[in-house]
DNA sequence: CGCACGATTGATGTCCCTCAACATGAGTGG
DNA sequence: CCACTCATGTTGAGGGACATCAATCGTGCG
């Protein structure tokens, strides 16, 4: 696989043949990873900045009444903490959801980076500005939409995502995601996520077998969904873009 | 007012007096802005950098079916977009709350600053960390809890940070927001978040009037609210920390 | 005064939650 | 090969949190 993670960086803004190069040579220290397993743990004081090369992640936090809240997809390309390097202390976990493969990264490799690479440290900087966006819109999701329409406008960020480091086959891609994973996502019970996710595959719109997901009709779905793309700030959107006013 | 700026990045880390200094001298061009009015609008390509000295705005998107959400306030000491000098177009609009004066900067200071004063950069950088790890909270909020647990929680933040920059007297702080826009951010209708305003109130929790808020027991409203404030990274919150456990 | 805006309250409906039962499929051990 | 378990998905019934519609009330202001 030509690397998710030079895939993305380049769909921002082309690299440097340079900085491709270096990239290339940095992915030295891999690990496979089981799903299910915690890369970081809030309160971790972490030592590496972890990449993922394979696989998809979330991250989560848990309040003290024991309920589970994820606010971020981690998939190939991604980084898990960036951002964290700076910070005495994770102010929440991230765990994998299916088989990972993760390079590890020293912080010395990112403050060489930072230095010496300013076009390279841009595209970083960039990384993790996308992150927030996202987690705007995610905001904006759960504040103003209905569960089903939530639910599609996920789908179809991630389907865009995807897409983006090619890992998606026409509408269609790996989505290692049960139902208590989706509604912990969505603020919503198990129960109501399956019937919003019936009612998604009964209008045609979207289904979901065997961790995989198919969209028959992008487009429509993200009509569907007033998914507009432009917040993950890519050089080419799948989709021309939505029908948001002003 | 010795600059809530200052006060702000003092507050994660103590700043070199040199860099003191040279804050100081370049919060020069500055400018009073009414309430509501739009500093910057989504789809604009911002020229400057700007920089909240006094007043209260806010971030917020409008979907296309018109409804709008909030998902941050800003206070004294807060970047605007420090984040989208990096970005072709802001992805959601900014305005003020109440009258605010606002410090513009050019992105070359900005780019003098990152390339000259590493150590005042690493506080900027902490900053939009910060304003990553705010929107992971708030919606951990709005997935995970009801109406008036949410509301109050967000009254605890926003004691915290404005106590950081010191413009809280005991509990009490100017709070310019009107019920609907407590209501975009909460993602509620209005008359619900009036009602858990009155339940909060009749608990003897918070009141809200005359644009001021009046928390009589900060620690009560924090159990309450299952309020942790670590993830605001301040070297010194108000609340010695919540009870969230691991 | 009369107007506009925000706050408040009542009535009614709906979206979503909880509890509970059952179905399905993968893995395990007999 | 089958009984068993466990995790996940699916469906029904009833209740609660929150939305919507509508009316009223206070207050600052031209």
């Amino acid at each position: 696989m030509p690397n998710a993670f030079l895939r993305k960086l380049d769909s921002f803004e082309p690299l440097h043949p340079d900085d491709r190069d270096w990239l290339k040579s940095i992915s030295s220290r891999t690990r496979e990873v089981d799903a299910d397993i915690d890369l970081i743990s809030e309160g971790d004081n972490p030592e590496n900045v972890l990449l993922i090369l394979a696989g998809f992640a979330m991250r989560y936090k848990v309040t003290s009444d024991g309920r589970r809240h994820i606010f971020a997809y981690l998939i190939p390309g991604d980084f898990c903490d960036l951002h964290v390097a700076l910070l005495k202390k994770m102010d929440h976990s991230i765990a994998t959801l299916s088989p990972c493969r993760v390079a590890y990264l020293s912080p010395g490799t990112i403050l060489e980076l930072t230095e010496r690479r300013p076009s390279l440290a841009r595209a970083l900087w960039m990384c993790s500005l996308v992150d927030e966006a996202t987690l705007r819109e995610w905001l904006v999701n759960l504040g103003q939409r209905s569960a089903p329409h939530r639910i599609s406008h996920l789908f179809c960020e991630l389907h865009e995502r995807m897409k983006a480091v090619g890992l998606t086959d026409d509408g269609s891609f790996e989505l290692p995601l049960t139902q208590a994973e989706l509604s912990d996502t969505m603020g919503l019970s198990i129960v109501h996520a399956n019937r919003s996710l019936k009612e998604l595959r009964e209008a045609g719109l979207v289904s979901l077998k065997n961790e995989r997901i198919v969209i028959p009709n992008v487009r429509r779905l993200a009509e569907y969904s007033d998914f507009d793309p432009s917040y993950l700030h890519l050089r080419w959107p799948a989709l021309a873009h939505g029908s948001r006013q002003r």
